[in-house]
RNA sequence: GUGGUUGUAGCUCAGUUGGUUAGAGCGCUUGAUUGUGGUUCAAGAGGUCGCCGGUUCGAACCCGGUCUUCCACCCCA
C-alpha cells in the first residue's frame, strides 16, 4: 500500500451525516438572521496582508495565515532582508496576501470600500470559513467556520438588545436550553482602572480580571502584581472578586465603585439599558448575565462585550461572542460608524449538541426507497417508476448492478435506507411493486398509485 | 510560539527484560441461503508497527529528529 494520504493538522473531512448535521445547524442560523432583518454578504477566502496584518495584535498577526507569492518570489526580496534572516521582515515581501482570520474586520473592509452603494443602518450577517495558525485542541481548529451577524452604522442600544435576543432566538430554536449569554461593557473596565488609578494598564488589567474563573481570585491577583499594579489598586477593585447576586445587585456595586468615573457611570448606564429592556421583553432559554470580569475580545471593542457560554455541564470553551466598537471602519479611513456584532462558533456548537444529544433525526435525510435490480428489463421497469417519484419530490434510487440480492438488500440495511422495492418478472407481469418495509420486514403487493401512497 | 502526550489491520485496542512467522474484537470478502438485509455458523483477505535516521548480532519495544493526536499555557470561536 502505498503512503496513506492525510489532511493537514487542525483540518478536517466531513462525512455526509455530518454535514447534513452542520446544514442544520447552519439553516437555523440563517432562518434567525433572516427574521432579525440581516442580509447575507461574502467575502474572498483570502484578502491583501495589510487588510488584516496589525488588526488583532501581535498574537493575532502570528496566528495569520500568509500565502506565498506566486513565481520566483525569492527573487524580489532585497539582498539586506535576505541576509538578515529576519523572519518578520522576509514575511513582506515574499507574502501579499493571507487567509481570513475572522469575518468582522472583512466586513469593515467590505462598508468601507461599498460606502456608497451601501443603506445604513446597514445589517449583514455572513458564514464562511476562517483559518488560524494555531494550535489544535479539542473545538479549536485551524479551518472552522464563523456565523456572524453585525450592525454598521447605529448608536442605538436597542441594537445590543436585538443582538442578545438573536442570540436567544437562535440556541432556542437549536433546543439548546439552559445558555448564558455573559454581558460586560469596556466602559466599565475602563472606569475601574480609571478609579483604581492604573488606567495605563487597562489591558494588562482586563486579561488578568478575565481568567478569575481559571485561575481565581489569588491567581488574578497575582498575575495583577506581576504586571505592576499596585497594592492600593488591587483592593479597590477587591468587591469584583465577590461580586454576586443578579444583574440589579451588580450594577448596584458597579455604580459605588465607579461614581467617579464619568466613562464608568457611561458604561453602567448602557448596561442597565440593555438588561432592562431585556427583561421587560423576556428570553425564550437563555439567561443574560451580567460578568464584569468578562474582558475577552478584541482590542476594538469600545461598548458591550458579549460571550456565550454552553450550558452547565458541557466541557466547551464560548460558543459565540460579540461587542460594539465604535470606529471598526476608522482603520480603513471611514470615520464614526459604528457597529456592533455577534459571532456564533458553528464547530463549538457542533460539538454541544451532538453531546447532549440534540440533532433532530430530520437532521439525516436519505433516500427514502431502493429499488432492487434484477436485471436490464426489471431495472426499465424500475427505473420508470423511480423517474416518477422522483418528479413527485420522493428521494428514490435503483442499486446500479443486478448483483446478488442478499448484497442489494445489505446496502440498503447499511445504509438506513427504509424501504425496499422488489420488482421482478411476476410483479412486471402484473404492473405492481412488491414494497418491502425494513424495520419491520412486512412486504406487501401494491400498483404505481399505491406505492406513492405509501412513500409520500 | 512554550511544555507534555499519542501513533500497531478499515475501526477500537493488546503486544512480557529488545529475541523465530506481530495478535484480538468489530468491520470487510466468500459460503451455508440462485427472490430477501439485521441473527447464527464456517472459511478467507487485510499490517514497511506514523515517517526518517541512530544504538544493537537482533528494534513495534531503546535513543534523536520529524509529522500527527490530545492536553496545559498563550490566545481564542
Amino acid at each position: 500500500m502505498a503512503q496513506k494520504p492525510s489532511i493537514p493538522r487542525g483540518t478536517r473531512d466531513f462525512s455526509p451525516e455530518e454535514v447534513v448535521k452542520r446544514n442544520y445547524i447552519m439553516d437555523t442560523i440563517k432562518r434567525c438572521f433572516t427574521t432579525y432583518g440581516f442580509q447575507p454578504i461574502e467575502t474572498p477566502s483570502f484578502e491583501n496582508s495589510e487588510t488584516l496584518m496589525g488588526k488583532y495584535g501581535e498574537e493575532g498577526d502570528r496566528l495569520i495565515f500568509k500565502i506565498l507569492n506566486s513565481g520566483d518570489y525569492l527573487n524580489k526580496v532585497s539582498a539586506d532582508v535576505y541576509s538578515e534572516k529576519d523572519s518578520l521582515k522576509m514575511t513582506s515581501s515574499i507574502s501579499e496576501k493571507a487567509l481570513r482570520y475572522d469575518l468582522t474586520v472583512p466586513f469593515a473592509r467590505y462598508v468601507v470600500q461599498h460606502q456608497n452603494e451601501i443603506t445604513f443602518p446597514f445589517k449583514r450577517y455572513q458564514m464562511q470559513p476562517v483559518w488560524r495558525a494555531d494550535r489544535p485542541q479539542k473545538g479549536r481548529f485551524r479551518e472552522f467556520y464563523q456565523c456572524d451577524a453585525d450592525v454598521v452604522g447605529s448608536d442605538s442600544l436597542w441594537q445590543e438588545v436585538e443582538l442578545v435576543q438573536l442570540y436567544d432566538a437562535v440556541f432556542s430554536a437549536l433546543q439548546l436550553k439552559g445558555t448564558t449569554i455573559k454581558m460586560n461593557n469596556r466602559k466599565v473596565l475602563s472606569g475601574i482602572a480609571e478609579v483604581i488609578g492604573e488606567a495605563d494598564k487597562l489591558i494588562d488589567f482586563t486579561v488578568a480580571l478575565d481568567k478569575l474563573d481559571k485561575i481565581g481570585e489569588e491567581g488574578v491577583k497575582k498575575e495583577m502584581r506581576e504586571k505592576g499594579i499596585s497594592e492600593t489598586a488591587i483592593d479597590k477593585v477587591q468587591p469584583l472578586f465577590t461580586a454576586s447576586g443578579n444583574a440589579t445587585d451588580k450594577l448596584n456595586l458597579l455604580s459605588n465603585l465607579l461614581s467617579t468615573s464619568q466613562v464608568g457611570m457611561k458604561g453602567v448606564e448602557e448596561l442597565t439599558f440593555i438588561v432592562n429592556s431585556v427583561e421587560t421583553l423576556g428570553l425564550q432559554s437563555a439567561s443574560l448575565e451580567i460578568d464584569v470580569t468578562l474582558a475577552r475580545g478584541l482590542n476594538y471593542y469600545t461598548g458591550a462585550i458579549f460571550e456565550v457560554s454552553a450550558p452547565e455541564g458541557v466541557a466547551m470553551g464560548s460558543i459565540g461572542g460579540g461587542g460594539r466598537y465604535d470606529d471598526l471602519t476608522g482603520i480603513f479611513g471611514l470615520k464614526n460608524m459604528s457597529g456592533v456584532g455577534i459571532s456564533f462558533g458553528l464547530d463549538r456548537i457542533y460539538l454541544v449538541l451532538e453531546e447532549l444529544g440534540l440533532f433532530p433525526d430530520t437532521a439525516s435525510a436519505n433516500t427514502k426507497v431502493l429499488f432492487i435490480n434484477f436485471g436490464e428489463a426489471e431495472a426499465l421497469y424500475a427505473m420508470k417508476a423511480i423517474t416518477k417519484l422522483r418528479q413527485q419530490g420522493i428521494s428514490a434510487e435503483l442499486y446500479p448492478d443486478a448483483a446478488k440480492m442478499g448484497k442489494q438488500m445489505s446496502y440498503a440495511d447499511k445504509r438506513n435506507i427504509p424501504f425496499t422495492v422488489l420488482a421482478g418478472a411476476s410483479e412486471m407481469d402484473a404492473s405492481q411493486y412488491t414494497l418491502k418495509n425494513m424495520k419491520s420486514g412486512e412486504q406487501i403487493s401494491l400498483d404505481y398509485e399505491g406505492l406513492v401512497r405509501k412513500l409520500q
